[in-house]
DNA sequence: CGTCGAATTGATGTCATTCAACTACAGTGG
DNA sequence: CCACTGTAGTTGAATGACATCAATTCGACG
């Protein structure tokens, strides 16, 4: 029977089950412990992480110490440092388990050879990429304008589920503020709801 | 004699010149006059931008009436919206040229047969979207922790070529902060430097 | 020379941070 | 089973960074 990764790719991307049979020996399925480091700054990303099972985060540190979240990524999300990955460079970020998980890793080798097999593959690849430029676009809009509240209202409603998943300290550093402050946002908007 | 273009792509791309020939049905070249713009919201981005001369931005306007620019495109950049264009979406954005400019306007088709002649001009395709990617994560970062003055530096280490051409409440823009923060963080600067 | 937008400067306001104290609760080891 | 410890979350007061508003200067260009 296929794993959760299989039923999830060849569903979006067209490649087919005796296709997928190939590039078995590319993936690597590994459970990961709450708190487990996968990527750590300094190395090169040489996976990309399916989540089948879980959740995981990427975040920076900053010269002052501070965390700052970049992605998280529940069942049925890719997580890595594309950018470590695909020029090669040291990684400026951390990849952790939130919750105890079930990941597939995925490598270099998988993602050539599906190329290689399928132009359905790569479109999908493609369209992942796009996606993804699109996310970090509106992200920056938000950033650059929107107040906490905005970003927040924002954040629950692209990301209900990671709600009740994620701590609030987390959330926080992902909307670029301060856990304090988030928690005087929260406030204040039950504050708000309660009038209405 | 080659276009601009032409020699940027041919080099970058792996791109030869008689697969070029076959593709000058779905390239123009355009003069756009200071102002004028390419672009508006609403509209579905029908062309990627490659400026041979001049210099173009992309910007967004937010419910309080203020701009927010994405990107700035001088000599040899490309610039659109490329979520727009591929999802074919409505466009959140203006493209607008800050100076008088020389533009090639590429369209869908374009890649499409360019992508279809050469595995390189794939390969390059795809080093230019991961590239955007790690640009915009940078820019995340950034948002997400620095203040002004080091976001201005790290945009006058970025960008030096633009400091003397675009307007200073444009990078403010750019910044994410109000043009008076700037000429202040550019006053403590100079000052400070005077002292060392 | 006069006009208009860009840039600077000052005074004041606002939003979010910082630091500190306190509560709630989960996990650990005795 | 309970005390102990540590982490998350909340709240308050003081501070800081940037915004806003208004006035002035600067500079390009007709």
């Amino acid at each position: 029977m296929p794993s959760p990764f299989q039923s999830y790719l060849t569903e979006k991307s067209g490649l087919k089950l005796e296709e997928f049979e190939l590039l078995t020996p590319s993936v690597k399925t590994m459970a990961v412990a709450k708190g487990k480091i996968l990527l750590k700054p300094g190395e090169v990303c040489q996976h990309s992480f399916f989540v089948e099972k879980g959740l995981l985060r990427s975040y920076t540190i900053d010269e002052g110490g501070k965390e700052h979240i970049i992605q998280f990524a529940t069942e049925e999300w890719f997580i890595s440092d594309r950018s470590s990955a695909y020029f090669n460079e040291a990684s400026e970020f951390y990849i952790e388990a939130i919750e105890d998980s079930e990941v597939v890793l995925i490598n270099h080798d998988f993602m050539v050879k599906a190329g290689g097999l399928n132009t359905s593959f790569r479109e999908y690849n493609e369209r992942l990429l796009q996606n993804h430029i699109r996310h970090l676009r509106k992200r920056i809009n938000l950033l650059l304008g929107a107040t906490a509240e905005k970003r927040y209202l924002d954040f629950i409603q692209l990301y209900p589920d990671l709600l009740l998943r994620v701590p609030q300290w987390m959330i926080a550093s992902y909307l670029g503020i301060t856990p304090e402050s988030l928690s005087r946002v929260r406030k204040e908007l039950a504050r708000k709801n309660f009038r209405n």
